[in-house]
DNA sequence: CTGAGATCCTGGGGGC
DNA sequence: TGCCCCCAGGATCTCA
């Protein structure tokens, strides 16, 4: 499952691979992957635009083109975006749009549960209006933090996943954020302690930056636009390490389910 | 504001 | 061994 970290570097190898390359023709093999605005062909609109930059927003992937439209993939669980060279001839399995560059180059999206979306935005349309704070980003500060949280009778972990009011932290952060600062995870926001709330914000921000650095987390089968595994599966704390000893006071791990997501947190140091 | 439940999909795991 | 059933999971929508 792609979230912020596996995001950012999908995005970066992207930026690295295909800024600067022209498309010359687009192939869309499962319609409802490819959204355009209303009377837009997604394919005639793609030809000739120049790659001008790769960002991300949240756990979406921006793609700037050269005529101000811009292009937004999100992943959710099993989409991937594939890199391929001129000589590659075999198709990537699940592959949905294709779009071809003028040096023979291609950009594949492949989804085999194909809940992912490619998105063509008009030049100046508005898309996240709703999204919430950037968590690595300067806006995202303890005092925000902690005031976000009042009157919240939600579950914290389920505010944490509300992407309304954080943008890209998704089930293993938060449960890897709440194991660091120490807090059971359906604790409702509004019970979670001032010193608790700061800690949290650390945790989310140390948690993600960590992952990051280490290229995302290779759960299933996450790979980014290189095709390179992440390597932060190895520093997880809690998230999938059922019965396992927890790495802080040995206490196996335990998995509830809270807002139909599978949660794991340790019942000895997260209180 | 909040939660519950449905929806979309398919590979793979569990049960027999 | 093989087959069938059922479920996970992010975002979004409806309903209470």
């Amino acid at each position: 499952m792609p979230e912020l970290p596996e995001v950012e570097t999908i995005a970066r190898g992207l930026a690295n691979a295909v800024v600067g390359k022209t498309i010359a023709d687009a192939v869309v093999s499962m319609a409802k992957i490819a959204v355009a605005p209303p009377g837009v062909s997604f394919i005639e609109a793609l030809r000739g635009e120049r790659i001008a930059a790769v960002g991300r927003r949240g756990k979406f992937i921006v793609v700037q083109l050269g005529s101000g439209r811009r292009l937004t993939v999100h992943l959710r669980m099993t989409g991937r975006l594939i890199v391929q060279a001129p000589e590659v001839s075999e198709p990537h399995p699940y592959t949905h749009i294709r779009l071809t560059f003028t040096d023979g180059w291609r950009l594949c999206f492949a989804d085999v549960r194909q809940f992912g979306r490619m998105r063509l935005l008009a030049a100046e349309e508005v898309w996240d209006a709703d999204g919430g704070v950037e968590p690595l980003s300067e806006d995202f500060t303890s005092e925000a933090f902690v005031s976000m949280l009042d009157g919240r009778r939600t579950p914290i972990k389920t505010f944490l996943l509300d992407q309304k009011h954080i943008s890209g932290v998704g089930n293993i952060y938060a449960c890897e954020a709440l194991w660091e600062a120490g807090i059971r995870p359906n604790r409702p926001a509004q019970k979670v302690t001032r010193p608790a709330r700061r800690r949290l914000h650390g945790a989310i921000r140390d948690v993600l930056q960590r992952s990051i650095e280490a290229r995302g987390t290779s759960v299933d089968d996450y790979v980014d636009a290189e095709g390179l595994k992440g390597g932060f599966q190895n520093q997880l704390s809690v998230y999938g390490r059922l019965g396992e000893p927890c790495n802080r006071c040995g206490q196996p791990i335990m998995r509830t389910v809270l807002g139909q997501r599978g949660t794991w947190w340790c019942r000895g140091c997260q209180k």
